[in-house]
DNA sequence: CGAATCATGTAATGGGTTACATGATTCA
DNA sequence: TGAATCATGTAACCCATTACATGATTCG
């Protein structure tokens, strides 16, 4: 079991390793539970990895795990001392170079020549909405976590605010622009 | 041999498949050099992929590929008349939904009361700078490409800029309210 | 008490990334 | 002509997604 990383881990590996230095011992559910109104909407995964993660941690020695005693037998994950030290190793780091925007509508839009008048209308119509009801969504929760969030946590949620009002404004001036002058 | 498509392609899918309906029958190599410098900034992937996924097409039967006679018998694929249909299928149907920020570096932020102020303060201006030179790139970019790229290809790289820079205007705001509030 | 819904997990598949490898060309 | 760099490809591994499955609980 060493406790020798061999190479960079996973941002998800990240988060769980987070998730269980301010929650304290968790089941996989309860980690689900916690991503869900936390870090969700920066990195979501799908419940089957807060299965599969812990226990690829667990092989590095950087969480421990051990069963309930009673009936169920759940799985119970803590961070181990050299997880709190990748943690904060990752913390201290230079942080990844940031992602490509990979949308999916900014993809359909370039391929657009393709496509009629009115499906590059529809598209632009979609995203717009798509995005104002996000951004929307992050205003709510700025102020339902508003007391209980920490600083850096409200700053997160910020920029998600930012960059949805962003994208909406772009499709929503895009939508005026073809209107002024129709492809 | 089906045409038929079982499932959803991948997004990296549809990228190949409009570089093919756009370039005409390209070598893998020729597709790399067109996502480099056209939607590689929106789609970017490793050049493996230039290889594999233009044979996962043709099992579709959506590109057809053949080999040069000469010396280094090379793939050429093109795209079929199947091809041209499903792009405009994909083209014309709605968008999934956006994609979430996936940014390291604000999950870094998010886990942040576990770092030194000084390391929050190093992360911040790592981002700032960072996101400050892509907007710099965007905006180089749109002007070289401003006489070839058709209006919808502006338009994305638009977007690709105004994000880059919504982002480096929150971390330098951060910094500077770092500054006036230190933690 | 029956049906939803929540809770809890495993299996299979496939795509993406990384690493490995080796021809060709250029150009100092 | 030798060293970079460009061109071209394959292999292996890992992780994420999807689908499958079945206990528990709630609540009408």
């Amino acid at each position: 079991m060493p406790t020798t990383v061999s190479k960079e881990l996973s941002s998800t590996a990240y988060v769980v390793l987070g998730l269980l230095a301010s929650l304290g011992p968790s089941t996989p559910y309860e980690l689900k539970r916690a991503l869900a109104d936390s870090v969700g909407f920066l990195w979501p995964f799908p419940h089957s990895q807060v299965y599969a993660e812990p226990r690829r941690l667990a092989d590095r020695g950087l969480v421990a795990e051990r069963r309930e005693r009673s009936g169920r037998r759940r799985r119970i994950y803590s961070i181990t001392p050299a997880g709190r030290r990748e943690l904060l190793r990752w913390l201290r780091g230079r942080a990844a170079p940031a992602p490509e925007l990979r949308d999916t509508g900014l993809l359909k839009l370039f391929f657009g020549t393709g496509a009629s008048p009115e499906d590059i209308r529809r598209l632009a119509k979609d995203r717009y909405e798509s995005h104002r009801d996000r951004a929307d969504g992050y205003q709510r929760q700025r102020e339902q976590v508003a007391g209980v969030a920490d600083r850096w946590q409200l700053k997160t949620i910020e920029l998600g605010l930012r960059y949805e009002r962003t994208v909406e404004q772009f499709w929503k001036d895009f939508i005026e622009e073809l209107d002024r002058d129709p492809p």
